[in-house]
DNA sequence: TTCTTTGTTGACCGTTTGGTTAAGACATTT
DNA sequence: AAATGTCTTAACCAAACGGTCAACAAAGAA
């Protein structure tokens, strides 16, 4: 059975390659052309210009990054639940995609008023109030200890995302290679979620 | 009192700020010699071209993200302190460059191997053996609960650095300004430790 | 002074890059 | 089969880019 990638699923395709691994600024039109196995000029029929593909591809690597959040932020689950749902999905998406997060936050970071624009009012973004308020409730309630809702936030997303920006750091520090290191990622699923409900649990 | 910069020194303060806000791709030439306020040519008087200078910008950068690290998990401190030592002196330092963590990761992540050969070999790379085998050591005496040392590792660091990879994301979604970012920064020197250790004691 | 070294510049060069164009291939319709 | 609209290509173009060069200024050294 084989696979017939229509020519737009190819260029697609290949320009997230292509863009995730180089970046918008580092990419050739070229070898998004070499890589999807077509003439350049076809790219500009598909896509008007680089700015028009990378857009498509960027807001399609944005949505896989944040979307998940809001989901489970806003269910009704208890917090503990929530911050197990949250490690166990965000790690496992993030392992099919492990260059997703260093390349969506930095070219964020390097055209923030862009993304702003474009991004912020057509895509819902993360909107962690109610997660923030239902810790400090937990707080009040003397459930768990006193802890800022915000720091406590900050703390699940670092330990998720950034063993995926820091990989190569990661990787050449302790000395693993790529078996070993999806290992690791898989383990903290599991290891976050303790770590975190051992800091904060009465 | 005029600080008479040499021609040199201004070159590498342009070329850094440059680099660091386009990457090594996005940066142009003409750009670091209107920053610095010079001729391009003169760009290639004192520096051969764009990988030489970059190499030179890019080492300075990274010798500020990595070699406290080691200094500190190195020393002869118990456990509880390196952990309070190493938020305090990392938040510090990055508070000051809060965009170089994006920076050397990204650029090491776009060119691993160049990396490996240039850097890992001229520069003493967070050797954080020491590190992990006290945290072992604690573990086997009782006085912290059982816990893998990677992952513990793993989250000290994630939980200093992610937030300013993640500074444009984090003050989008919170709605912070700069003064907020660095106030929420200046907290987290207490709460990581404080975080960590009520999750590994006993 | 003259000579030599170092620092600085505008103009220029070859290549790369994003993008265009005109023409042909291909399939579908009439 | 002729006409039509879609898809694909090779060749081309102008602008941007990294880099070079010859000339010239500044400052000591002889």
């Amino acid at each position: 059975m084989v696979k017939e990638k229509s020519t737009e699923e190819k260029i697609l395709a290949a320009a997230k390659k292509v863009f995730v691994s180089k970046g918008m600024a580092g990419a050739r039109m070229q070898d998004i052309a070499d890589e999807a196995g077509i003439n350049k000029a076809l790219l500009h029929y598909y896509f008007r210009n680089k700015e028009k593909l990378f857009e498509v591809v960027f807001m399609e690597a944005a949505q896989k990054l944040f979307p998940k959040i809001n989901t489970i932020f806003e269910s009704d689950a208890s917090l503990f639940d929530k911050i197990e749902n949250f490690c166990e999905e965000y790690i496992t998406v993030m392992s099919e995609n492990p260059y997703l997060p260093l390349f969506v936050l930095n070219e964020i970071s390097k055209d923030s008023e862009n993304f702003l624009e474009k991004f912020w009012n057509k895509q819902q973004f993360p909107q962690p109030q109610k997660f923030l308020e239902q810790i400090e409730k937990e707080v009040k309630k003397g459930t768990i200890k006193k802890i800022s809702p915000l720091h406590l936030l900050i703390n699940l997303i670092s330990m998720s995302i950034f063993p995926f920006v820091g990989k190569p750091m990661i990787q050449f520090t302790m000395g693993l290679d790529e078996l070993q290191f999806r290992n690791i990622m898989q383990q903290r699923k599991k290891e976050i979620p303790k770590f975190i409900i051992d800091s904060i649990k009465k």
